[in-house]
DNA sequence: CAGAGGATCCTCT
DNA sequence: GAGGATCCTCTGA
């Protein structure tokens, strides 16, 4: 008989989802449980590393400076739905979008430690080295089975991907973000944060 | 409507 | 540690 240690259903709300940006990843995501439940499979992961770009002044952001377009209007909405893009021909990326209706605020994931459907994660990601499986955002997003087409916009106090809260407190790391060297003064802002005692982290 | 480049990952050296 | 893959999105004409 399965005995169930954690309760994967305390979403964390939409009043987080619409505060601060920082203090959402901080407090809220580091250490919160990203969940999916995609093609009947269900995958979680607890996230240990994230990015935070804020859309009205960080020029790292592709939203930056409250720029609209196609691709950018979904970190408009409420905070608390899923901006997904694609990268490089392959990849989706998952971000957590943050704040009020009109501010275009986002939080990359950028690694989660595998927790539940392990298996299914290999599978998905063709590889078997658990270390590979979700360290990197496109990795987890592959792992997790999120894809930009089908996800993008996603209400994550949804059945399909939604964050369940953390259960303890985590010390975390702060440092520069990864990939923006175009972002001139904002490149060497310490707004990727990771779980210090993390293995799953996709950059020291 | 063409061209460039990307919040990455994998492979090979 | 360098280079290629690969296709979507934005820009400018």
């Amino acid at each position: 008989m399965n005995k169930v240690r954690y309760n994967f259903s305390r979403y964390i709300s939409k009043e987080i989802y619409q505060g601060d940006a920082f203090e959402l990843a901080q407090k809220h995501l580091l250490g919160a449980y990203l969940c999916s439940y995609v093609n009947d499979e269900l995958t979680i992961g607890r996230i240990s590393e994230l990015e935070v770009y804020i859309g009205e002044y960080d020029k790292a952001c592709h939203a930056w400076p409250n720029k609209r377009t196609l691709r950018t209007e979904i970190m408009y909405h409420c905070g608390g739905c899923a901006y997904v893009f694609f990268v490089y021909g392959k990849y989706s990326q998952f971000n957590v979008v943050a704040g009020p209706q009109g501010k275009a605020n986002a939080i990359l994931i950028r690694s989660v430690e595998p927790v539940i459907g392990i298996d299914v994660m290999r599978r998905r990601r063709q590889c078997d080295d658990i270390k590979k499986l979700t360290t990197g955002p496109g990795r987890l997003c592959q792992a997790l089975g999120i894809s930009c087409k089908e996800h993008n916009g996603i209400d994550l106090c949804g059945k399909t991907i939604w964050i369940s809260a953390k259960e303890k407190e985590y010390s975390f790391i702060s440092r520069p973000r990864i990939g923006i060297d175009y972002a001139e003064e904002y490149r060497d802002k310490p707004w990727r944060f990771y779980l210090e005692d993390s293995l799953f982290i996709s950059k020291k």
